[in-house]
DNA sequence: AATTTATATGAATATAAATTCATATAAAGG
DNA sequence: CCTTTATATGAATTTATATTCATATAAATT
């Protein structure tokens, strides 16, 4: 696989790699929303919101209109979607095994043991 | 969407937002390769290869298998390739718009002129 | 059982990313 | 055109992640 290639995944996963950005996405699945509701709906700091949106702008994650006053913002194609669905699917195929958090608890047992 | 599960993919986006991880994990799609081999074929530090295999095992991401003095290690299950092919549907979407350097160039066109 | 080879780990340091705070911009409404 | 409201940005600080170095472990070979 080419370089930028493999740049470019890692901007994308990388991007999806944080909490706060992966549910602003999980949000506008739904609908486009302003910066204000999100600030107000998942209840986070406005100039956090606005460089976490700043950033999925710029990876073209998302998009933007104004609307009067306000800036709605919506994902920008349905390849997004696709990705968070499919991570979602090895997630819960994860989950299904073991959660994250028993696999921790296992680990610090065997760190006491050992 | 639960809390735990933004967590899961917070953590599977993270490892996965690494060049040399995902370098690693694309050299698996392959086939399975020991330590030695990927350190050798990707050209990268024994200890940083270690480190990183290290988090892909612990995210169930990969597996391994002694074979002799070797450990093998390969991509765990199909869900991780099909997150993979996915991505680089997006980006190659994304790339046939612009590329980020492209991008990036403009940005700071942008800067000059305001 | 001592040595070699392959891999893993811990801890320190270096680097990158997130958060916060102050301030800037830009459109809308008076 | 001045003020308010909504959003964006820059820079400093904090926090998380990666890298490196030294060392540990564990199986295989002698």
């Amino acid at each position: 696989m080419k370089k930028d290639v493999i740049i470019e995944l890692e901007t994308i996963f990388k991007l999806l790699g944080n909490r706060q950005r992966l549910t602003i996405l999980e949000l506008l699945r739904e609908r486009a929303y302003s910066v204000s509701e999100i600030i107000a709906i998942l209840d986070m700091e406005q100039s956090a919101v606005s460089h976490q949106l700043k950033l999925l702008r710029e990876a073209q994650l998302v998009q933007t209109k104004r609307q009067g006053r306000e800036i709605l913002y919506c994902l920008s194609d349905s390849h997004v979607l696709t990705l968070l669905d499919n991570a979602l699917n090895h997630v819960s195929h994860v989950l299904k095994k073991e959660t994250h958090e028993e696999f921790l608890a296992e680990e610090r047992e065997k760190n006491k043991k050992g």
